[in-house]
DNA sequence: TTTATTTAAGTTGTGCACAATTTGATTTTG
DNA sequence: CAAAATCAAATTGTGCACAACTTAAATAAA
């Protein structure tokens, strides 16, 4: 492929990445508001649901190793959730440096409401399941060579 | 796979279309950064590269269809590539509601800049060209699917 | 041990992405 | 033709995502 060639737009992986990635979040959009959450905040309850219960704690720090996010973008993101108390923060007393974020009732609870949210968003794939896992493997060692490099 | 089991993030085929965007991103904004563009503004520029010169117009709601981006998004971005001087906004004269886009000679410029970026970040990719292609047309497919949704 | 370094959150500022609305122009149609 | 509907941009407001910086705490080094 020549330079003009590969400075188009239907060439890049990466403009297919950028578009799709919109989609989805305009197909999430709606089934999460009924939730009260955005994407990204549907990420994080995602983590928390993974223990399902209220005294499990997860640091600011290690939700951003998990969903690879900083700071900057988790502090304002979690005060939205304890602001509608889905999960509660507390500064950890051992290392007072760090902030415990744990499930609320409120946030166990809701749970329940997205258990058929990722069937309901498979579906919108038109995708068999092995198309499907296929297609996470590739991603996935993708997301591994773009990583370290 | 079960409700619990779908609910987790390592599952999701929209958590790794979302983590490989920023992924990309992050690749791609210290290079951008050098000509003075983000990725959303890189996307627009290379719309304009198509056709090379200061005279081809489009107007921002072409642009929009192509990028799948509103007049909310565009608008602002194309001020600021306008105030960079690489691209002029006209209101055009037959219908006044409509705003023509085009390349400025700097913009026209820029391309030469731009002309190994396709290559250099398909090598951060670490995919054979056939690799490429071959996850191309999957994601392709996928974008009809769910816009058709 | 006190100084330096590192670490974890938070803050500030920029630029998307998009919903919802506004403004003004063009079409449609009654 | 005039009123109604449609259309293209722009504006406003919200919430990321991230760079750069600040603050306060913990750890390492001198």
């Amino acid at each position: 492929m020549n330079n003009d060639e590969s400075l188009k737009l239907e060439s890049q992986l990466c403009f297919r990445l950028y578009s799709l990635t919109k989609l989805m979040n305009r197909h999430y959009s709606p089934v999460l508001k009924k939730l009260g959450l955005t994407y990204s905040q549907y990420l994080v309850m995602l983590v928390l649901w993974e223990n399902n219960n209220t005294t499990s704690v997860i640091s600011v720090k290690q939700l951003g190793e998990k969903l690879d996010l900083d700071s900057g973008t988790l502090s304002p993101l979690l005060k939205r959730l304890e602001k509608q108390a889905f999960v509660s923060r507390v500064r950890n007393s051992e290392d007072e440096r760090s902030v415990e974020v744990k499930l609320t009732t409120l946030g166990c609870q809701l749970k329940a409401q997205a258990q058929n949210i990722p069937q309901e968003m498979f579906s919108i794939t038109g995708m068999s399941v092995d198309e499907l896992h296929n297609l996470n493997s590739q991603l996935d060692s993708l997301l591994v060579t773009m990583k370290t490099k």
